[in-house]
DNA sequence: TGTATTCAATACAGAACTGTATCCTACTGC
DNA sequence: GCAGTAGGATACAGTTCTGTATTGAATACA
């Protein structure tokens, strides 16, 4: 059971994998089939014995990291819906544990985004994963508005761009001085005010 | 007067302005200096001959568009701190104003930021041009919230820093989907609330 | 007017990268 | 064991890019 096609699949997995670190240090462009192969332990042999190009492999691996985030978040919902603290913990925690590496995360999540800026067809695939995202985290949203008795007066969609939009914008910020700017704490200085000028109790 | 020097310099402005336009399009990587020279009308000699190589090049443009931005907003802060509307729209007047073209802007310094993200001298370079930056920001902030007799519970420096998260977050996503976010939607709902909780009357 | 200089164009050599075609090895099934 | 096959390595051809060396044209200066 070792060796019939998870043997393919294993050295695609490996391909990846090895993008991802290469992407995440030199960029889309600047990562040469090579290096990424190298990375792996493969020659380009193999590369091509499973992609056609370095463009569909960014493709697979867009939907890879796609997938295992929107698994990820699917494993953590339940538990952060019900148990312990606020709101905002739950929303801000869930951005946090999603990814395991915020650093590579962010570069390969903005190495993203500025190719889906570039080339509209990437841009679709992006904003429908990123569509799902946001579904995910307004669903928490409001299950847990609605547990706690709370109303809020702009709609939830709305308060998760926000979210999003301070998170990523706060990310970049902690990244470039980590001293200066410990991640999280423009988060959590300033959302709690946003969402207490926003609900109120029934 | 119009060929001692000048002549030199002006290839090379023009060199640095058709970098600018190539780079938005493709990225640092993806932009050859071919690209950059066919853009400006020049060949590869005119490159070589005012630059040692592409990162120069990129240095020095970021030094361009460092010293250009710097210079604009040192234009536009006067009006704005005195003259008509608020403290928000006086801050956020000078983040659209201060770059003409939002879409290049953005994907220029985003690739800045990334570029600074994996090579810590520039990382250098790009914070002691973001603390500039901040501290005009701040310094309006400063002069408003004195002049209008507000006290804000915050260091103005968080909420500068808080404000240019949610604009670099927000304009993201504009980008992305300018449909679905227009731009300066999510600044103008939200930090509105974020000025009310910080602020108070003296 | 003639000479020197400066700047960009051209020509060229070398390196890096891509993609293909072929070979080799290790399993598969019989 | 023994063909057949799949997957990856190796070798190769073609392209693209970089950087340098040389050339040519236009301007400054005498």
């Amino acid at each position: 059971m070792e060796t019939p096609k998870r043997r393919r699949s294993a050295t695609r997995a490996r391909l990846l994998e090895g993008a991802l670190e290469v992407f995440a240090e030199r960029g889309f462009h600047g990562a040469s089939v090579e290096d990424i192969c190298d990375r792996a332990g493969f020659t380009r042999g193999a590369f091509y014995s499973n992609f056609a190009s370095k463009d569909e492999l960014v493709l697979a691996l867009f939907q890879a990291t796609t997938d295992r985030l929107l698994e990820q978040i699917a494993a953590l919902l339940p538990d952060l819906a019900n148990q312990p603290g606020t709101l905002l913990d739950a929303v801000l925690g869930l951005l946090d544990e999603a990814a395991p590496d915020q650093r590579q995360w962010h570069l390969i999540s903005t190495e993203f985004t500025l190719h889906a800026l570039r080339h509209p067809e990437a841009a679709a695939a992006l904003n429908l994963q990123r569509a799902m995202f946001r579904d995910q985290l307004t669903r928490l949203v409001e299950e847990i508005t609605r547990a706690s008795g709370l109303q809020m007066s702009v709609p939830p969609q709305q308060f998760v761009r926000l979210v999003i939009a301070v998170h990523e914008g706060a990310r970049a910020q902690s990244l470039l001085e980590p001293d200066l700017v410990p991640a999280g704490s423009l988060e959590h200085t300033f959302l709690p005010l946003v969402l207490d000028a926003v609900s109120s109790r029934t």
